[in-house]
DNA sequence: ATACATTGTTGACAGTGACTACTTAAGGGC
DNA sequence: GCCCTTAAGTAGTCACTGTCAACAATGTAT
């Protein structure tokens, strides 16, 4: 649309490309450093462009994080809509989930989680972030109601779950779990523990799940 | 010692005054941005006078990361003399030294975990990392042969201890727990569900860790 | 049509990391 | 004692960044 053979004064939507531009460049994640300037570079447009749209460097950087938190939360809906499947496979169907978001938009995951950018947003970036614990919440309240996860304090449980899951993320983003891929071993025989914590001893019986069952299946950590 | 008056020619030991001086820099974490004129700025030194001593920023932030994982896991053997104790206050105190340890050098703590600089690094880095896992899996170990941890495939345990253990530290440097400092709630609450996951059928009998038992006492998170 | 607000461009500034040429101090062989 | 090699520190360049101010092109309301 905007491929004008002579490049248009007026861009029409700069402030979207922008951010879809800079998402990509986030997605590569070849150990790249964020510039403003290559942004504007890629985009087409003059190197102060960006500066309409955003006052700073920081503020793209924080709206990038809020749609990398509302993009986050859509994949952990879209994970879990085979209810039918017991507690313990959707606990561990929306942690595959969780981490193999981190592991497919690395910078962008770490950019949601970097101190220094949410504090210069504050209050908007917490809802979206909230959003994504509610989805955790969600399942633990539905769990203890059906009896099959431990009655115990809902935050303590949803904190264990919660810091499992980002750091799992967190060290498969940096290659210090084996490298295959989310869903292989390491992450699943993490959830396997957490999940002993949190089932309620009776459905406990059932038997592990099932790639962390065999001491053979548990792929030893790989330091890089 | 190389206090001297008028700055002597030769420094005397200015590598080791360099890495002190970034360590500072390191510790206070003011949203700062580490960058080496200001280490030869506040070392009282010329802006490429540590370039005689680091080929470039990234060895000199290797070696950082390195000796933070060396004083990382100074810091859990310090945290786990007394082993009279249950097993799982054992590992309730190396886990809140290792989430202390990670509040009180952020950045530290952060740049050890860096992918860009770790893979510059390589090897060595890799040495020092593992040592401080290897504290993890021997209690571990321990835990498994005294029956008090479930006969389970001891990666996927240390895979959930180390992941659970190192969300918590960044949660918690991000800002994203509740403001209290560590050995707080969150953290105490987190480290009940690991260790009842942990534990064998036998010993979960006892009481869960205090400070996670009643549920007025494990705050609610706080995102900032 | 004309004034105005919006958007994009250009040029400049200070600050950075990498690098190089220069200068000074220290120590060893004679 | 002297000279010379070498290590350590200094100064300055280069390319790049984030940011800002001035300017130009465009669209819009009157």
């Amino acid at each position: 649309m905007q491929d004008a053979p002579n490049r248009p004064y007026h861009h029409g939507d700069l402030r979207r490309t922008v951010i879809e531009t800079a998402l990509d460049m986030l997605r590569e994640e070849k150990g790249w450093q964020f510039t403003l300037r290559e942004v504007a570079r890629r985009a087409g447009v003059s190197h102060a462009a960006p500066y309409k749209h955003f006052p700073d460097k920081a503020a793209l950087l924080a709206e990038l994080a809020m749609i990398g938190f509302d993009r986050l939360r859509e994949s952990l809906s879209a994970a879990k809509p085979t209810a039918s499947n017991s507690l313990r496979e959707e606990i561990t169907t929306i942690a595959r989930a969780y981490v193999a978001f981190g592991t497919e938009n690395p910078a962008l995951y770490r950019l949601m989680y970097s101190a220094e950018e949410g504090q210069a947003v504050g209050i908007h970036l917490n809802e979206r972030a909230l959003a994504v614990f509610d989805v955790l919440l969600e399942v633990l309240r539905r769990g203890q109601a059906a009896g099959s996860i431990r009655k115990r304090p809902i935050e303590g449980q949803a904190a264990a779950g919660w810091g499992l899951v980002h750091g799992m993320t967190m060290l498969a983003i940096d290659g210090l779990l084996v490298p295959e891929k989310v869903g292989s071993a390491p992450l699943d025989a993490a959830l396997s523990t957490l999940v002993e914590g949190l089932g309620s001893p009776e459905t406990l019986r059932a038997p592990a799940i099932r790639s962390a069952r065999g001491p053979g299946r548990v792929k030893t950590f790989c330091f890089r």
